[in-house]
DNA sequence: ACCTTCGGGACGCCCCGTTTCT
DNA sequence: AGAAACGGGGCGTCCCGAAGGT
């Protein structure tokens, strides 16, 4: 029986994960020091350590419910949905998006821990684009994982150039995407 | 008179930017510490430093001439020159490109020091774009900053995915940059 | 009027002293964190800290309680009692033994606790020998320093032996130690 | 070819190793911390791990120069000759060699790097009291074993009692050690 | 009233970029 | 040009005071 309600424990997960995003946005992952996250979260090293045992316990957290989220909105929404939910997420979202493809380029270790996060997802993206070929909302003369890596690479240059603090006017973006993707 | 000639130094300077390029890569620029660029360059300390006064010199101009290369390249051979030239580069080389984007995001001194570096390299871009519509190339109906919007997203996310790892058929992702941008 | 009984409170210490006896001697004072003294004794922090303010605290306690015990054992049984005493003693117990001594060379602050304790402990085991010169248990050609020193030396080391876990036979250190007290 | 002399480097092993010494029997190993480290040794932190990768390494090599020094001793010189030899030491060597001893207690790993260290010594130092015996040194009356675990524990107990300050006479110390090893 | 759990912050070890001495 | 030295600062541990539940 806790001591203080388990509501409690979990806002104040939420708020060294809100805290913890901001900071490694701003200063990225080794950037955000121990001594920074703890002035953005507004909890001292005891109280954090003792929800996540290390740092990157920390970014891990966010960082996977991150990636499960956007893919989760790509299956559910499609192409146009995906690009639009990047297009609008906030920046400090993106920087962590990013931050964690980077470290899945240089970690061999993060790169094994990432891979047996969510083995299925890859495959339900393509079960979608798939569908909208069936239903001609797609072209059908080019192979599913040819438009699953060109918006895939859209989606992620608009998260890097998001994330580097320029606009992005995500209409006029989808307007040249339809061409693409358009039958015929 | 210097000691020794002026080709030595300069062979060493590209000496300690290819190391140096390994090393970023492989760890990305705060886990390529010191020792390991001694190792990948083959030279002590002493001879680095005498170089480039710090770690970030030799970062920094490893990055000023990436990315001259990149825009050179885009204005000179168009956006299908562009995107080969993004899908065919070595990945330590994409690498370091992504890692300048990360540091221009965490880093206002970097962004500072960025922005007085080429100032005209935007416009020639987008002349070079203006100039394809003028002749039919590319689409008019939308102006000429969505296209290079859209294709400078779709050249840093093939960096990503190339730096990340993943193996990316240009030519198939040609196909799709080529409806979107071809007229009506 | 208490809320639970003195002896509930007794009993309490005992339950603490005993599992901090077990941690101490396990991990050493350093090693034995609070996390691994809450393990040891089966309460927590607040607990252990309600009864002892600090973990030094109940480490002196424990010492305290121990030396007292060995030198009036070595009062009341002479050389060969406390000899045997040692020889016998679990393992924890000659650790926190040993522990104590380690304090008294290293901490100066210690030390001055630790000679306000019993000052008048000597001079009874000294009483105890010159006895035993006088009735001719012991040799009397050499001063009663000397046999206190060279008993006391013995011990010590056997304490030092045993808790490091070696197995050594007191009967047969009892022959030799015999033959060294014994008169002529 | 190094620039500075071998014997520079081995001079600097030297320096810290005694530093070092003074600094572990003044606040024992885990109270010398890394700044009373480089307080005592005279150099910086960066010098002294330039030199040993980790402070428990530090250790280790004081303390393995120490009981090799003992070991041999005793074989070399007979049991009188180890006994002058741990009367005579400096407290900081004694104080090592009593913390070498704690920590064999407490730490499993050390005890197993130590276990591999010289397997021969006891042996070696069998075999000497074996010798004493034949030539009727030592009395024959007892095993090898009784008489090496009666002068170990002596040797132990005597650098216990002085490295915690007490004065020990060496010379009525050996009256009585004789009078326990004389044949008959 | 007793005990638990949370939270704070000092500090421990060691890594790392840089400077200095050969 | 290379080796040695420096010292700032990173992460995580640890002891304990205080808040809160049963």
């Amino acid at each position: 029986m806790p001591k203080v309600s388990e509501a409690h424990r979990e806002e104040r997960r939420r708020q060294i994960l809100d805290g913890a995003r901001a900071a490694f946005a701003e200063y990225g992952y080794e950037g955000a020091t121990v001594a920074r996250l703890e002035e953005a979260i507004g909890l001292s090293r005891g109280a954090i350590f003792s929800y996540y045992p290390t740092k990157w316990d920390v970014f891990y957290a966010l960082a996977t419910a991150d990636m499960q989220q956007a893919g989760t909105r790509w299956v559910a929404e499609g192409v146009e949905g995906i690009v639009r939910y990047i297009g609008t997420q906030d920046t400090d979202w993106l920087a962590v998006y990013l931050e964690i493809g980077r470290m899945l380029r240089t970690d061999a270790a993060v790169r094994a821990a990432w891979e047996v996060r969510d083995p299925g997802m890859q495959e339900r993206v393509g079960a979608s684009i798939a569908a909208g070929q069936a239903d001609g909302t797609y072209r059908a003369d080019v192979p599913v994982e040819s438009i699953g890596a060109f918006v895939g690479l859209l989606v992620d240059g608009l998260a890097l150039h998001r994330a580097a603090g320029y606009e992005v006017d995500v209409e006029s973006l989808l307007v040249l995407l339809r061409s693409a993707l358009a039958p015929k």
